[in-house]
DNA sequence: TGTACATCAGTGAACGCGCGTTCACTGATGTAC
DNA sequence: TGTACATCAGTGAACGCGCGTTCACTGATGTAC
């Protein structure tokens, strides 16, 4: 039966949360409406009330996937400074909890095989996301200033990379790209 | 009707090299066995003649995709030398044909998404190959001998990334990460 | 070398299943008076 | 503030479709004599 307004906004949410959750867990088409609505607790009919299509899911789930990765690397640069935020941030995109737990991770090293082969306007969506992380990434890189969007873009495909290759690897091969990823770079 | 052993031979090498192509285009799931067997010009109730599952096929496939990067690799060296060929792959890695045309390029970047949600047999295939690639790479990379393995890797993960993150973008955001990667890199 | 027969590569219908989407329905919410 | 009624968030059955896999069948190939 019909819910408040108030409830229709919390159902939206946990939908929007919960798809981008999903999504990087098992890919865009292995993430069904009904398991999206059914992690939301809900039943899958009631999808269509919230999107027009599954696409326009998918475009506000990776808008948000996006949103939290810039709130968390801002969160960064307020606790370690411009010289440490990058660093750490490095660090931790490298380690086994991030490799292990896409779902809470990365959005485009989770999503960025499924996107490439999505409708143009996941591919804006998600290439907005990615300027903007490399926007604030480069206020964290060392350099003339004209370089360093450029040099924050290098060290993100190389992060990128690393952990795409890592995550479809056996051990072994994974630990080799991540070890030699985790020390040197750009420099 | 049954056909020769050599015509059989003929079929499964049209099957697994379809299967490689196709799967670098479409994506794992995206791949049908019927659609294979179609382009093989055969129909799709023969496939269990070849292989027992997907599965098994998605190997062969995924092998043969890292044989023919491999050989092209190699050739390179051929041309070029150890100075050049690193340099010559790179610029081609980036370029605009290897961005539109997955079928025919690097396995990783085509498949990586997919893969890291495969079983661990397709991963130990996937990261054989990629163990391969590197070590060919170092092969070119200047500095000291221990050195170069973690060169060529950082190296492939950039690249890698680059073109992951490139396809699955809008326009600029692709020419962004693409102009960054073409001109610096791990010096 | 020729013949009889077993083998099996390839065909196409059929299977059970999960998908995105639609729809009639329910009943609490929101609104007009 | 209370009442009557329209709205619509959410339910669950149903749709057409494509999937991986199975199976009975066909007839050329391979083999045993």
């Amino acid at each position: 039966m019909r819910v408040s307004r108030e409830e229709m906004e919390k159902s939206h949410t946990r939908i929007v949360d919960g798809a981008a959750r999903l999504l990087r867990e098992r890919g865009i088409e292995s993430t069904s409406v009904a398991d999206v609505m059914n992690d939301a607790g809900l039943t899958h009919g009631g999808f269509y009330r919230h999107f027009k299509t599954k696409d326009e899911l998918l475009a506000a789930a990776v808008e948000k996937a996006f949103a939290d990765l810039t709130a968390a690397l801002e969160a960064r640069f307020d606790k370690f400074g411009r010289d440490g935020a990058v660093a750490d941030y490095h660090a931790d995109y490298l380690s086994k909890p991030h490799l292990d737990q896409p779902g809470k991770g990365c959005p485009i090293a989770a999503l960025a095989g499924d996107v490439a082969r999505a409708p143009v306007a996941l591919k804006a969506v998600f290439g907005a996301g990615v300027k903007r992380l490399i926007a604030k990434l480069a206020e964290g890189v060392r350099g003339p200033a004209q370089d360093r969007q450029a040099k924050a873009a290098r060290r993100l495909a190389m992060l990128v990379g690393a952990v795409m290759i890592a995550r479809a690897s056996d051990p072994e091969a994974a630990r080799t790209v991540l070890a030699a990823c985790q020390d040197g770079h750009d420099k």
